[in-house]
DNA sequence: ATGACCTCTGGAACCGGTTCCAGAATCCCG
DNA sequence: CGGGATTCTGGAACCGGTTCCAGAGGTCAT
């Protein structure tokens, strides 16, 4: 392999020059630069990276943490991430950290540590106080996607507000017996903003007076984790909800194909709203809002570079817009079929 | 930041000691080993990578193509990966490339030259004349994982078996009108192992006798994908199948949401074959042909690291097996519904 | 007692670049 | 035409580790 002192002998010149030359810094002759980058090529020169770093400091590379990776939102943010930090000609460092794992210490404790990585992007993740610490210690720059800030940079939807409005979108049409599905007790563990859907459904409810009446149905947040429990919440006639917000939209879906299975129309005797503009809500008819997750991703790049180019730049969060899309699986609740809940205690049919 | 000479005047040895006594190599008295690593954890100490690399040769580092990350296959393999990396402390770069993307270019052409891995996963490539050239200039072991070899090492299910398999099961039912859907005109461009299955597909058909009622409809490779080309294709009654293989689950369970769509009643009047096992095929009573991608993954993770260890080790060819797991979505051919479609040239209905 | 061999340690070279610094050449301005 | 600023170049130090080599001390067989 051709090293920058071979590169040097090949154009009649010193290391130096030739350094300068190639990274264009300092002093060359146009003459000379000229020469130095005939002779790289012609020679099929790389430079070698851990050299490069050893005495830059700085690898070329982002590392990305993210607990999972087939969840929609996760694979697009990566993939919006991977396309800006191509452009870039930066290396891509992942590390899967799903929430209480092994792997999000040994991540938070040993890789984070090694300091491979010029700057971190975490997305969805909510660190511990102790993580915190080490991202701290790790001393360079932070961005995070989705939900909880790491301090400083950050971008994503207003969580509280997407669900705020989907819910209203459902009262504004007369629902009143409106479950929340999807994630765990408290909404956080699942990481991702699902905490800050559940506020911003049940403050939308509690606006609206229909406080008693919130309910929030636990699943895994995926399609199966959504249809389970809606099978399980719509089976029985006596608690069955005239419409369903969905944590996100594999939930929703998830909560569709339940009704189908069930003979359950909708959005007649069902109405229900997610959160995300999945690929698959357009095929199943699925109102919901729309965020794109590629998008935050390059955003997130775009943040992590400024804050690289000039460590002392002023950090930003950015929130992206989630406009409400309305399809089909949205509808003014059918008074019938609700009237079998009825208002009062006991409904009377 | 601590660095080894600091530790060594902490431990009161040279550097040499002390990186001896910290990478066990060489010999090192106990009681000096001792001292050397008490000064290490005191300080906090961690090597700097690029240092490291840079003498070594080596960047504990493993570069993984693939060329989607939304597709379920891609993503279980990537965690698959992911978790056999960290066991060995190796970091992961990851590199999309989709198949004829600037991207791949810039992969092949560039960043594989930085050689800032120390092997390469290539997951759903098959690679060109030229991106072979590259590869072997790269000069580092390479395993391929889903279907094509990339000169060595490689782990996949037979994909032609597979869908043999698949289709021969539908056969075995009293199929004869039998489409295989998804994938590309020669199936070969979305990478995978689409092509295969489709030779299996249609080698099982023939070898039946029913060459001449087999046919290809295209679709991406997608669930919505494989909704809107069975939306469309078993629309019109006269050319409707009574069977179908997906290329893959994701677009055999697309399949069974058309069909559901249009009132066709799965498996009664129409069955349906996947190959995957994905995670929503339990939810559509998909029957499929299991395959683990997250033990592939990890497979791949052994066999690079085997051919780390020692260069000259001999390369291997996994097979995965892929077993038939029965569902709902196949049932006997419905002699009333196909008749429909009768076997000469125009049915007599 | 002698020498061969093994264990242990430190000094110095080395990996492959970048950057500091000094010196030479050229330019511009008063 | 002198002198300061600017452009250009090469030598050497340096980034932070690993590894080669030589030498010291100890053990054991001859």
């Amino acid at each position: 392999m051709a090293g920058i002192a071979d590169v040097a002998r090949a154009a009649g010149v010193s290391k130096s020059t030739a350094s300068r030359a190639l990274t264009g810094s300092g002093y060359v002759s146009a003459a000379t630069r000229q020469r130095v980058r005939d002779a790289a090529t012609a020679l099929g020169y790389v430079p070698t990276t851990s050299a490069v770093s050893l005495v830059t400091g700085r690898t070329q590379t982002v590392g990305v943490v993210m607990p999972s990776l087939d969840r929609w939102f996760f694979a697009q943010v990566l993939e919006g991430i991977q396309d800006a930090l191509l452009e870039r000609r930066y290396d891509l460092a992942l590390y899967g950290a799903p929430p209480e794992s092994a792997a999000r210490r040994e991540m938070f404790e040993h890789f984070l540590a090694r300091k491979r990585f010029d700057g971190l992007i975490a997305v969805g993740i909510e660190p511990s106080a102790r993580e915190l610490e080490r991202l701290v210690a790790f001393g360079k720059p932070v961005v995070a996607v989705g939900g909880y800030d790491v301090g400083t940079n950050a971008v994503s939807i207003d969580d509280e507000a997407a669900a705020r409005i989907a819910t209203d979108h459902l009262i504004g049409l007369g629902h009143h017996e409106i479950v929340f599905l999807g994630g765990d007790p408290d909404g956080r563990r699942t990481s991702f903003g699902d905490g800050r859907r559940l506020d911003g459904y049940l403050s939308a409810m509690r606006e609206a007076g229909f406080e008693a009446s919130a309910r929030h149905v636990q699943s895994e947040v995926t399609m199966p984790g959504g249809y389970g429990a809606a099978v399980e919440l719509l089976g029985d006639r006596r608690t069955r909800p005239s419409a369903i917000v969905g944590v996100c939209d594999e939930v929703a879906v998830g909560a569709i194909i339940a009704a189908r299975r069930l003979g359950i129309r909708v959005p007649e005797r069902l109405s229900v709203v997610g959160i995300d503009d999945h690929a698959y809500a357009d095929m199943f008819s699925l109102t919901t809002l729309q965020q794109r997750p590629h998008q935050q991703g390059r955003a997130a790049v775009q943040l992590l570079m400024w804050q690289l180019d000039d460590p002392d730049a002023p950090t930003h969060r950015m929130y992206e817009s989630s406009p409400l899309v309305v399809r089909n699986s949205t509808a003014p609740v059918d008074d019938d079929a609700s009237a079998i809940i009825g208002v009062g205690p006991l409904g009377t049919g």
